[in-house]
Order: C-alpha cells, then structure tokens, then sequence
DNA sequence: CCGAGTCGTGAGATTGAGTCTCATGTGTGC
DNA sequence: GCACACATGAGACTCAATCTCACGACTCGG
C-alpha cells in the first residue's frame, strides 16, 4: 500500500469528515510498508512539524480501525502495532527481522476453527491467526531495511 | 489446574530457587479457572497480606513464562493476561463473558502453516492462533462468575 | 549447625503508552 | 457565506510495567 487514497475514501463513506491532520495520517499510513506502531506515527508527525497531536493520531488509529482501513497485531514483543490493509477478513505473517507484514487469507483455517468447536463446546465468535518468520529476501541474508 | 505443585517443581528443575513469594504466586496462579491479569495478581497478593512487591510478580511471570509454566494471552481488548499451561505447543480459546479459558492442540493447523508458507515464500519460525467465542456454560444463559 | 556468597526481594522512583479535558479551530450542509 | 457540530491540540493525567539498590533469605560447604 503506498496510496492514501483508500483510507480517505473509507473514511468518508463511513461518515466521517476528511480533515487535514486525517489527510496527513493517511499519507504516512500509506508510506509504511509492514507493521507500523502509533509511537512512530507521532514521531514521523512530529519530524514533519505536521502539527498532528498524540490525541489524534490515536483517535484516528482507532477511528481506521472501527472502519476496518487498518489491523492492529500484537507483537511477540508485546508491542501494539498496526498494518495497512484491505477489508476482508484474513491475518498476517510479520517477518520477525525486517517487519514486513503480508495478508493472507483464511488459508484452510475454518475447519480447523469448526475442529475446536466441535471438541470444545464453545460457539466461536472470532479468532486470530498471526504468524512470525523470515520473510523471502531475508532468507537470503539481505538484511532489508528495518 | 488447582495443584501449585508442577508450577513450583518447573521453577526448582530450572535452576531457580524455591522461594516464599514464588511458592506464594505459584499458589494464586493455580487458583486461577482462565486467564488473569499481572494486575489482578498483585492486587491478590496485597489483598491477602502476602507481602509480595509488584516487581517480584512481574519478574516471577517473567520467569513462568521462559520456562513455560504460563503463557502470555492478548486478549481482543489489547489486555495482556496469562494463563498456567502444559509445555506442549498449543493454543487457547479464550470465553468472552466469563473468561474461561481451555487449552487446544494444534487441531489439524500445521498444514494450515505450511499453505501459508508456500504462498508467500516465508519460513515460518512461530505462530498463535487465539479463538474468542462463547463456552458451553456461557451459551446456557447461565452467567459464570466473571 | 553455621557462615558466606549469591540470588531474590520490596519499596519507591521512573518511564512511557495511551486517555481525557476543554477551549479553539475547521468542514459541511444550508 | 454562516452557523453549528464535529474534530483538534496541548498538556495534564492514569496506570501498567521497569529499574534501582539496599536488605533479606536460600543453598551449599565446611
């Protein structure tokens, strides 16, 4: 993702107003190419003098993520962080040196969900699936730009 | 799990002494039905005049958790909760009234990983799966003791 | 049984992410 | 344009988690 343009636009569909500082977060949202955290997102912010507040931006984060423009993911680390990405239901695979972050799709998991609630008894309402590895081009010992 | 004991003999095994507020913690940990919080264990430990600081439960479920007597959860809420486990890799579901959780194996996931492994060209090092859903008690109507 | 060394502990200070408040600014519909 | 509601920013605030360091307790050797 490297166009802003999708989160503006669902941004408006939902109802909500473009504003400046949206406009500004959106453009770095787009920038990112994995994972991001919202301590970056003031920082980077904050580098450009976009004037954008901690306030907003995470009121914004939370605001993208109600509409489904963002994901938030739970590092290993324990850190909070977000991706990009589109609408439809699926997870990611993090790569634990570089932090480029890929979709997947459900990928064979729903009988696997139907499994566990056929041999637990609970009635499932949602789950997550996040996986860490080498992405490809660090398996080749490119270290990528972290 | 109400029984203490295997907790307390994973930490001796491990090279770590057995002490007071360890055996203590060990205690309130087994008591717990599903996940907890490192909060709600220190403000047990207050409750019940233990006398064990916030650091020591904060380094002892460190010291759980690399050995693997717990295992860190995040719950949907961005929460950080734990809860006392076999060593075996496996996985949780996690009850979203009243905070039941169970254990379940890897339930037919491993071709799950290597699917998403051929798609996207990552070698896959580590992978959690959390499922939130409603257990067999909850279903009933019947309110757990949250 | 005792003494010494080391590992573990507690209290409190500190950090840092995230939230809240409220006066001010800005989009939007009319 | 105007007016009004929504959105914003600065900074105070909260609360979880970490760090520090002097003190305490477990273990092992004698």
């Amino acid at each position: 993702m490297t166009d802003p343009v999708p989160i503006v636009t669902a941004l408006d569909r939902a109802g909500y107003r473009l504003t400046e500082p949206r406009r500004a977060l959106a453009v770095l949202i787009a920038e990112q190419d994995g994972h991001f955290t919202a301590a970056a997102l003031v920082s980077s912010a904050q580098a450009r003098q976009l004037g954008v507040g901690r306030a907003t931006v995470f009121r914004t984060l939370d605001t993208l993520e109600e509409i489904g423009a963002i994901e938030r993911l739970d590092l290993p680390s324990g850190e909070h962080a977000y991706v990009a990405c589109e609408l439809a239901h699926h997870h990611h695979i993090v790569c634990s040196r570089c932090g480029r972050t890929v979709e997947i799709d459900d990928a064979g998991l729903r009988p696997v969900v139907r499994e566990v609630a056929r041999q637990t008894g609970f009635r499932v309402e949602d789950h997550r699936l996040e996986l860490f590895g080498l992405c490809p081009a660090c398996q080749d010992g490119r270290a990528a730009s972290a």
